[in-house]
DNA sequence: ATAGCCTTGAAC
DNA sequence: GTTCAAGGCTAT
């Protein structure tokens, strides 16, 4: 096992400073940068930021003591763009991987998990297409790549074939987000049942994807992903047109025509039979186009057999997922680093979900009753029951139902956000409806055939009113809530963070930020060096581009559910400590209990285990977790604003060849306030001594030192979220279709992260150039993390997304 | 468009 | 049979 001088050998031998040109952040081609930060060329100004293309070749200094040179220093200024220095054996390693990966997923296409014959309800996505394609009348039009086909011909019954689906799938599902009409029906079925794909052109490019999964299908990974995402809470138009018409941009309002209406749809199973899956799946947001009409409208179908929750309610259908406990819950914190609401936690400790009835479960010592008689979330009005997914007023719910069900589309004049109550709530239907979603209401639940009656499964939302929730949470306005089980509140979180923009360091002290009319309970949150007051200042400067991102950057976060739900069967898997005890210390503040010393993969998938030691089934769960953080990222990507205009077969391209990089960035930059370890999520942490034992001393190590410098340049949350976007729209791989396009639109990405470094730390202008810089650390620290979870896994359960894409490359 | 009330029907 | 969360109806 290498140590830390091999690594610092093997850093300084790399290719990095004699191949001069390294690329952004991978592979072999130059990629053209904006450096503004990087040379004199650019003018900028804290609000008004010239990004000028500069070119500059430079060449990765030697990192002794892990400390890296400060680069800007070697910028070379060209002729408009940067060249950033690349690892040139990661590059190729890099490539081939992609390749191998790319066809791997390619194989992937048709196994889709178990699935009542009747099917769950559609979601919206899934219903909107036209009636004759839902009909299954029309030819479909072949438009696969012929080796697709083949691939697909060749691998149909294997258990390859969930991923290509999954991908494709979601991808119809950002499209059906990015437009309203219906310019494509891809039509892709393969043998053995598997899922359809209708694709017919139109005038548009977008296409939109219909899954007919396969009868019959148990993946646990599909299951798995089908419910990884958070609650169908959706920001509203992040920048929402002051002169665009108040409401009723679409207008399909008659129940009759509307794309709503497709209760004659063929089977179309979503990913998520009930309502929680819904949730968790591909089928709740609307894109910036900003439409409810992209909403999972969910049709009805009975839920599949033999998946229960709790006490028998309906809920996932993963087959390694346990019912979930609560104590799981409490002591998830999903990152508490990330999801800060402190009170929910003191709430959500005191819950005991499984011990309900039914969905929704009553917080333990709060009768229904009670829950009822307090007001509504939303607007203060009296509660009349538990309607998709919060207890809300009778108004409050037809409200949503017509929003989402007409497909309004509101835009706040005054840009939001309005005050919503009682006398108010008539005002900005707008922030009325984006209070609905931040509270918890579920576009899934509305039921896209509009069949009356019955029981919804989804997984409900369980929303407190403020005056039952603890000290802590201060009333908001009298309508705060809180959200429990399937927590709805990363639209907060996400809001406070673009409030702090902290990057996890010098936090200090604990504020109550005064919280916008709409954010709900004040939340307690920590704040960084700098004051709230000057943080808000700050927000007006931040790149729209920037904000977009960070507005779906709560599609990457866990809700505390998910991670209950997560890592609840870890402790019965895991011999020797308890995952939940170490986090429950961690979640008071406590040191953890020995904590299991993780794969650093599985790790930023947000789990832990002792891979050495662990049995198979813990390895499958294992994967299985990080597999669901792999679909989570997938629906953070097709969520992004510019991933959106990429093609299909490029974002998938793009995907495979990010994930890694994705997922331990996002677990280095969690753990930027620890030093000397990288923090999982729950509050876990790995040392490098502990990491020493148990083989992954050289990953860890990589990571503790990307760690140190994303500490060293006191990355904010906007930066980190940029860096993930340019990490992600890598264009140089060889399988892009559209590589320009793509770089385009990492070339976007890159101009907002800069305005953004030069307009908030103007003291610092090499920001920009240093935070691309640790981009091919973070490539070869990725490369072996694969590796060494490949050899972990490589005996392990062979049927999820994890192990495909590893073996992909492999 | 709103919101209160009614009807429906799957889950229990 | 009961519950209750859907959608529908309709007065405002």
């Amino acid at each position: 096992m290498p140590n830390m001088s091999s690594i610092k050998a093997e850093q300084q031998s790399a290719p990095l400073g004699t191949t001069g040109s390294f690329q952004l952040p991978s592979n072999s081609n130059a990629t053209t940068i904006p450096a503004g930060a990087a040379g004199g060329a650019t003018t900028p100004s804290r609000h008004n930021v010239s990004v000028t293309n500069i070119k500059c070749e430079l060449d990765e200094p030697p990192t002794p003591n892990g400390n890296l040179v400060p680069v800007i220093a070697n910028y070379e200024l060209h002729s408009g763009s940067i060249l950033i220095p690349l690892t040139g054996q990661q590059s190729q390693e890099d490539e081939s991987d992609s390749e191998a990966e790319l066809t791997n997923i390619e194989n992937l296409k048709v196994r889709r998990r178990a699935s009542d014959k009747n099917g769950p309800r559609p979601m919206s996505w899934e219903g909107e297409l036209s009636e004759p394609e839902a009909d299954g009348g029309e030819e479909p039009m072949e438009t696969e790549p012929t080796i697709k086909r083949e691939i697909l011909a060749s691998h149909a019954a294997t258990t390859m074939q969930p991923i290509k689906t999954e991908l494709e799938n979601i991808d119809g599902e950002l499209h059906h987000q990015q437009q309203q009409g219906k310019p494509y029906t891809l039509s892709t079925s393969t043998p053995h049942s598997g899922p359809k794909l209708k694709l017919a052109p139109t005038q548009s490019d977008p296409i939109n994807l219909k899954f007919e999964p396969p009868l019959g299908d148990n993946s646990p990974l599909l299951a798995a992903r089908s419910k990884s995402s958070s609650g169908g809470h959706l920001p509203l138009p992040a920048n929402p047109s002051p002169d665009s018409a108040i409401h009723s941009v679409y207008t399909h309002s008659s129940p009759s025509q509307s794309p709503l209406t497709s209760r004659h749809a063929p089977y179309t199973p979503s990913l998520s039979r009930n309502n929680s899956d819904a949730s968790h799946s591909s089928c709740y947001s609307y894109s910036s186009e900003f439409s409810p009409t992209h909403s999972p409208i969910q049709a009805r179908h009975a839920p599949p057999s033999g998946v229960l929750y709790g006490n028998g309610s309906l809920h996932h259908h993963s087959v390694l997922y346990r019912p979930l406990k609560m104590e799981a819950s409490s002591t998830a914190s999903s990152g508490s680093h990330e999801a800060q609401n402190l009170s929910m936690d003191s709430v959500c400790s005191s819950l005991d979900v499984s011990s309900g009835s039914s969905l929704p479960a009553s917080p333990a010592g709060i009768s229904r009753q009670q829950l009822i008689n307090s007001p509504c979330p939303i607007c203060g009005d009296k509660i009349s029951g538990f309607h998709y997914g919060i207890f809300s007023c009778e108004s409050c719910k037809g409200f949503f139902k017509r929003t989402v069900q007409n497909r309004k589309n509101y835009v706040c004049v005054r840009g939001g956000p309005c005050q919503v109550s009682i006398s108010t709530r008539k005002k900005c239907p707008a922030c009325r409806f984006e209070k609905c979603l931040q509270k918890g209401m579920k576009l899934e639940a509305i039921r896209e055939d509009r069949t009356r009656g019955g029981r919804s499964t989804y997984q409900c939302s369980y929303t407190l009113p403020n005056s039952m929730l603890s000290p802590l949470v201060s009333p908001d306005q009298a309508t705060g809530s809180a959200t429990m089980h399937q927590q709805q509140q990363p639209n907060q979180q996400q809001r406070l963070h673009q409030l702090n923009g902290f990057g996890g360091t010098s936090l200090s002290t604990s504020v109550s930020l005064p919280a916008s009319p709409n954010l709900g309970a004040s939340i307690k949150v920590e704040e960084p060096v700098d004051t709230a007051k000057h943080q808000i200042q700050r927000i007006g400067s931040i790149p729209p581009l920037l904000k977009e991102i960070m507005d779906v950057e709560h599609l990457w976060q866990y809700t505390d559910a998910e991670l209950a739900r997560i890592n609840q069967p870890l402790s019965a898997f895991a011999s020797g400590s308890s995952s939940s005890s170490a986090a429950t210390s961690a979640s008071h503040g406590q040191p953890p209990q020995q904590p299991q010393v993780t794969n650093p993969l599985l790790a930023s998938a947000g789990l832990s285990s002792n891979g050495e030691n662990a049995n198979p089934d813990l390895i499958a769960h294992l994967c299985n977790v990080a597999d669901h953080r792999l679909y989570k990222i997938v629906k953070w990507c097709k969520s992004l604003p510019l991933f959106k205009n990429i093609s299909i077969d490029d974002q998938i391209c793009l995907l495979i060849n990010s994930w890694c990089e994705l997922l331990l960035f996002s677990c280095c930059f969690r753990s930027i306030d620890t030093p000397g370890e990288i923090k999982m999520s729950q509050g876990r942490k790995i040392t490098l001594s502990q990491a020493k034992s148990n083989g992954l001393q050289t990953c860890i190590e990589r990571m503790l030192n990307l760690t140190d410098h994303l500490r060293r340049l006191r990355v904010d949350r906007y930066e980190y979220v940029a860096m993930k976007v340019i990490v992600l729209l890598q264009s140089d791989t060889t399988e892009l279709q559209e590589a320009v396009k793509v770089r385009e639109c990492q070339e976007k990405a890159l101009q907002s992260l800069q305005a953004y470094t030069l307009a908030h730390y103007p003291e610092t202008p090499s920001k920009f150039g240093e935070l691309l810089l640790r981009i091919p650390d973070l490539q070869r620290t990725c490369q072996l993390g694969k590796e060494m979870l490949t050899i972990k896994t490589r005996d392990g359960a062979d049927f999820n997304l994890l192990m495909e894409l590893l073996r992909g490359e492999h």
